[in-house]
DNA sequence: CGCAATTAGCACAAGATTAGTCCTATATGG
DNA sequence: CCATATAGGACTAATCTTGTGCTAATTGCG
């Protein structure tokens, strides 16, 4: 299927709701009402982003969470990658050394350009860019023809 | 994790292993035996490539599959889409109108597009290009600049 | 003709991953 | 000191993936 999972969906869907106001402070409870997203989920996520610095946290009574970066900043790459793990089309190519066949196996390489390739695209897709309505033009693949 | 099925993946690689000659007839068992595939899997795959028209079979003895097209008409889109399902970054793009959150939402038709941009990747890539080592400039996007 | 080889099409079981919830601890403001 | 919020895990249920097996149909060949 070649999908994000939910985590990582719902994870665009909260960051996204943040961008509105990208200074602000959010509590968790009013991104879960603003999204339509479960508060364990979105709390889960929450908790990802800031352990993984893209969201700073305030505890405590009146705190909840903000961007710890300009938004302009951050990639759809960074949030896939920190919710869903490596962008790596293959099995093989994250665990490498661990497959049979890899000494005579003769696509590993090239699915490893492939997956550089569309990680490029995600990386090259910032929060502020996703915020509003995209075209395919709109995603600049520089590195490639 | 943004990765292709290990069906997809094996699906590349048989269908690799018969671009070397890809005229001949070859039989599922000495597929299985030349990517080290299990024969099991290797036949689930080769069935379903040759329901959907990526391969020709032919039953009996002496049987096996061979292309129906010629190796540099068939992309790894097609592979992928056939052994994997639709290209779809989100649950949303696939089952459409079951999402509550459908009406609000902010990132969908985003999503699709970026599904779509991967997914002409992979349509660009051909089996025979992707029989010899590739670069990244090697692949060909020439929707987007 | 009859047997061996080989694909076709399901059905099914086990394992892995995802999705989602909950609980306890910690911090903060009023 | 209490209500509010985040931090960090643990845990369960559901779903999907992976892999195997079985039976039927087809074909070549002796």
């Amino acid at each position: 299927m070649l999908r994000i999972s939910k985590l990582a969906d719902y994870g665009t869907k909260v960051a996204l709701a943040m961008v509105e106001d990208p200074e602000r402070l959010y509590a968790a409870s009013e991104l879960a009402v603003a999204t339509k997203v479960s508060l364990p989920m979105v709390s889960k996520i929450l908790k990802q982003l800031a352990k993984h610095g893209i969201l700073k946290s305030q505890r405590g009574s009146q705190g909840g969470y903000q961007f710890a970066r300009p938004v302009a900043e951050i990639s759809l790459a960074d949030i896939v990658r920190i919710l869903d793990g490596e962008i790596a089309m293959t099995e093989c190519e994250q665990h490498m050394g661990c497959c049979e066949m890899e000494s005579h196996c003769n696509v590993k390489d090239n699915w490893s350009v492939i997956s550089q390739v569309i990680y490029d695209v995600l990386q090259n897709i910032t929060l502020q860019q996703m915020h509003q309505p995209m075209l395919a033009r709109d995603i600049p693949i520089k590195f490639y023809k």
